[in-house]
Formats: C-alpha cells, structure tokens, sequence
DNA sequence: GTCTATACTACGATAGAC
DNA sequence: GTCTATCGTAGTATAGAC
C-alpha cells in the first residue's frame, strides 16, 4: 500500500524533524515514490500531516484499545479489581512507552504536546481520551477518599512514570549507564512502576 | 547583549521548529539584527545550536543547582533528612517544569532526549548529571533496602512523575479541563506529587 | 562588529505527460 | 495513479563595504 508506506515514513520524519523541518520531497523519496503522489493522495504537506496523526491514533488504540476497556470493566467490581486495572493499563502503556514500534509515534506526539495544532486533537480524541478516561475512573475507584481533581493529578502523575521511559529516554540510559533499554532492564523498570503505583493506590487515609 | 539576545531567540526557534526546521534568518530577525551576525558569533547554524545547549544547561544550574547540592549534603545526616532532601528537590523540579521560563528549554531537551547529538552531552554533563546523581544518593538513603539499579529507577519514575507536567502539557490540561495550570491547579499538582514521592519512599520491605 | 549583496541549494505546489 | 518539469520562495554560507 503507497499510502500506507508515505503514512509511515511521515510519522517518522515528522516526529524526527517537526512539520516545518520535515520535507516532502524526503518524505516522498524515502516511501520509494515522487513527491507529487503527497499531493494526489492527501492533498499537500499539511494533509499529511494530520493523516499522519489519525494513524497513529487507529495504531494506539489497535494496540491498547481492548485492554484498557476489559480493565475498565473489571475495575467496577471492587476496589481491588481497580488497583489491578490501573497496574494493567500502566504497563501496557509502559510497555508502549518501551517498545522500539511506538517510537517514532512518540516522538510525533511528544512534538505536539509543546505546541498543539489540529493532529494534537485527532490524537487526543482518537486515543487518548479513552485511555485517561478509564485511568480516572479506575483511579477514583481504588482511591475513594480522593476528590475528582485530585484523582484526576494522580492519574497523571502515573503516567509520568511511563511517559519517561520514551520521551526521557536519552537521560534513562545515561541514567542507567546502557546503551538501550534491554529485556531485562525494561523488566526492572516495569517492575518498579507497578511498585510505586501500588503504593501510590492502596495508600489507605489516615 | 547581542549574543545573550541571540541566544534566547534561538533556544525558542530550535525548540519550536527543530534544528533543520529553524531559520537562522527568522532567529537573526527576531533578535534584531543580521545573519551573518550568527556567523560572527557562533560560527554558524551547528555553531548557534550547540552555544544554545550550553546556555540552557547553565540556566538550569543556576536555578537548582544550589538547592540540590544543600539537599545532597543534608541528606547524609538521616533517612528522614534524605527523604526531605528527595521531596525537595523534587518540588523544585517541579517547579521549573511548571514554570514559563523554562518551557524553551524544555522544548530543546525533549528534541534531544529524542535523537540525541552532541547537544545532548552538553547538556548531561553541564546540568542533568549533577541532578540525577544527587537524586540517586538521596533516594538510596531513603530506601536502603532498594539495590543500586532498582533506586536509579526509582529516581528516574520519581522525576517522570515531574516530568509530564511539562512533556505532556497540552494533554495535562485536556485531562484537568483547563486552558492553562494556573497557581491553584500547580498546587494540587505539587501536592500530590509530593504524596506520591513520599509514599514510594517511605515504604518499608516487608 | 554589524550590515548588504550575492551564490547556490532545497523547499512546496502545480501543471501536464502517460 | 504516478511520473517529470518548472515556478516562486526561502534556506545557509560567504564576501566585502563601512
């Protein structure tokens, strides 16, 4: 599929060198085809570039989309099947935040969130959203003493946790003195995260 | 100062639109002054880009680099000494996450952290480095239970939780519903994070 | 030190062949 | 649907005036 390959190549050069610094005639080349196909396929630089953030969001939610809603529901049975859920749904998205495939995705987004255009949108309503959303409940629910906005901060404090893995990623190596994030390695900052955030959820009021 | 002058605009336009996407006419522009001033003073466009590096790397250190070595230095004393200096130097990054000031900067780092480049060692070494090291000391003393690796990641989840407040500003805000942090919604947010730092420490091996 | 002028390259968009 | 050719604009670097 050419559309496909430009989809993919975009997101890779977008993400490495931000829309202005991005250039058509790369993005066209590297895909094996001409620029001109960018025009006929999505209209110029522009279209492209949010066709590029609609993929990532479909690729987001293919890829966390039934976990986060299976955790969702489960997490309304009791406390303690919400505690599950959030360590779940975290991992998954530390996994992601991991995975050599959801890097140059990361990269795109991590652009946006600085100054947010029209892909910040398709990207947050296409992924995001449900992804927070189901963290807030689950939250709210395995800490009940917390008011709405309070939750809402521990939410995304957890995220954090994952979120540095890709978007600290240089100072993580240097951190741990690695060249990559190996097996093992990724094992051990998993491992601490579902700590903390179970720390973090079954922390009881005083 | 001209180079001062110079400096700031291109940290500004590196952050916002990538090296390769910045324009050494728009920076000169904006500075109020020509091109070939950039040539004069930095040698060039790489020139210009790595000066910027090592200027936000001395702004850093200038704004915790005392607060982190007295937090060091006070957290030899005790457990509890280091715990504070931990929450500490936390908030203070926190802080600098939260702070306009220093959203230039971390829209260059965020790049970096991506692909890194010679930029990048400068900015370990000149800033990041002190910290982490500082941060893994203080934690390994609250937690003397935890071994070398498992306190690095502790350190590097503990700084992502500060982290996101800034590398994933637009979707803090989507999830809070709000236009922009102000000081209240900064509170809350210190607040907890302050919680969460202090449960994952304190928490004693069973 | 800071400017203007210029050389050269690469950009995005578009028209038109096939 | 994909290509080549071309247009106007904007990029960096450099030389030389002041």
């Amino acid at each position: 599929m050419l559309s496909e390959k430009l989809l993919n190549t975009a997101i890779d050069h977008f993400g490495r060198f931000g829309f202005e610094g991005a250039s058509t005639r790369a993005i066209a080349k590297a895909s094996g085809t001409a620029m001109s196909s960018i025009t006929y396929h999505f209209g110029g630089k522009e279209g492209l570039y949010l066709a590029a953030a609609d993929h990532i969001a479909a690729c987001i939610t293919a890829l966390q989309g039934e976990r986060v809603a299976a955790a969702r529901a489960a997490g309304r049975a009791s406390r303690d099947a919400a505690i599950q859920g959030v360590l779940g749904v975290l991992d998954g998205f530390a996994l992601m935040m991991l995975s050599a495939e959801a890097a140059p995705w990361a990269r795109f987004i991590t652009r946006e969130q600085q100054y947010p255009t029209e892909a910040f949108d398709r990207l947050y309503n296409g992924a995001m959203r449900t992804l927070s959303e189901a963290m807030i409940e689950l939250v709210s629910r395995a800490r009940p003493d917390l008011p709405e906005a309070e939750a809402k901060a521990t939410t995304i404090l957890l995220f954090g946790q994952a979120l540095v893995l890709r978007a600290g990623r240089a100072s993580v190596c240097r951190v741990l003195a690695v060249e990559r994030i190996d097996d093992s390695i990724a094992a051990l900052l998993r491992a601490r995260l579902r700590a903390n955030a179970l720390c973090i959820l079954s922390e009881t009021p005083q």
